[in-house]
DNA sequence: CCAACTTAGTCAGATAGTCTGACGACCGTC
DNA sequence: GACGGTCGTCAGACTATCTGACTAAGTTGG
């Protein structure tokens, strides 16, 4: 780090990218309307499985505690994105589900990473695309611990 | 994430190596005795040129406000990693400088940037990971609006 | 069948990192 | 030499995160 002009280590080149990815898209949901929504949020409603996921898990999934999973989810509760009822299996847990608000955000999303997609695809051509897509998902099996 | 099994979207694809790079060098510093050192705190380090530069630069870099710039340089002002003085073209200015112990701290990082490239090589291949690195590079001239 | 352990979630309190807005000191220019 | 812009700080607020202690409910072994 700290000033080599040229070989910029492989950590900051991620970074750089995926900042820049993030930052399109919650400018894109804000000016759908979506703008109450945080990237810590987002880390943890994007685990929210189809039958609903419970507190616990969706901490380890996002590598936060029980308690900053809970203080993010009463967040989302309270915008409308997810709401809460009980897990018919366990009295205990109580499953966090997608809310009706939730479900309209994730096509608006998934419609802004597309162009930003379609707009690296452009500028780096599609063969260098589909290599970067592939070298990642190789090297998410040695970097990540969750799926 | 929301169900696909498979198309991860690329933001994330690029986030879990990011992640992974930066909790395997922040374990290695504080192995070697730099543990009140934080991300935020790298962030601006980072970007302290040669001969020191002005918060109001490091703040741009980082894009991150002035205020949290001065807070996070405050913080490693205190524990010995940078170092404050006039800027002798500039009364209005300070110059951030690297101190002796934020020297120091550099090439321990660098060593494990290092280590983790070399890991990653060697799942990916010598060929692919030059891959790689080329065409993040590529992506950062769209993506990256700082140099 | 109940005591002991484990698991799900909450509460209280603390800390880090960030923001907006207001401000004083200083710069360069006209 | 007065004025508009820049450099950095202060005050106050908010978001995101943590640790530790707790309640309630399920699980298991004697």
């Amino acid at each position: 780090m700290t000033a080599e002009p040229e070989p910029l280590n492989l950590g900051l080149l991620l970074y750089i990218p995926y900042r820049a990815m993030e930052a399109r898209v919650f400018a894109g949901l804000a000016e759908a309307g979506y703008s109450d929504f945080t990237p810590a949020q987002a880390r943890v409603f994007q685990r929210i499985g189809p039958g609903g996921s419970r507190l616990t898990d969706l901490a380890e999934q996002a590598q936060i505690t029980k308690q900053s999973a809970g203080f993010l989810v009463d967040q989302l509760e309270r915008a409308g994105y997810v709401e809460r009822g009980p897990d018919p299996t366990d009295a205990r847990a109580r499953l966090v589900r997608i809310a009706p608000r939730g479900a309209a955000a994730v096509p608006v999303a998934a419609a802004i990473v597309a162009d930003v997609e379609r707009e690296w695809a452009a500028h780096l051509g599609g063969h260098r695309a589909a290599q970067l897509r592939q070298i990642l998902t190789r090297l998410r099996e040695i970097t990540d611990r969750y799926r």
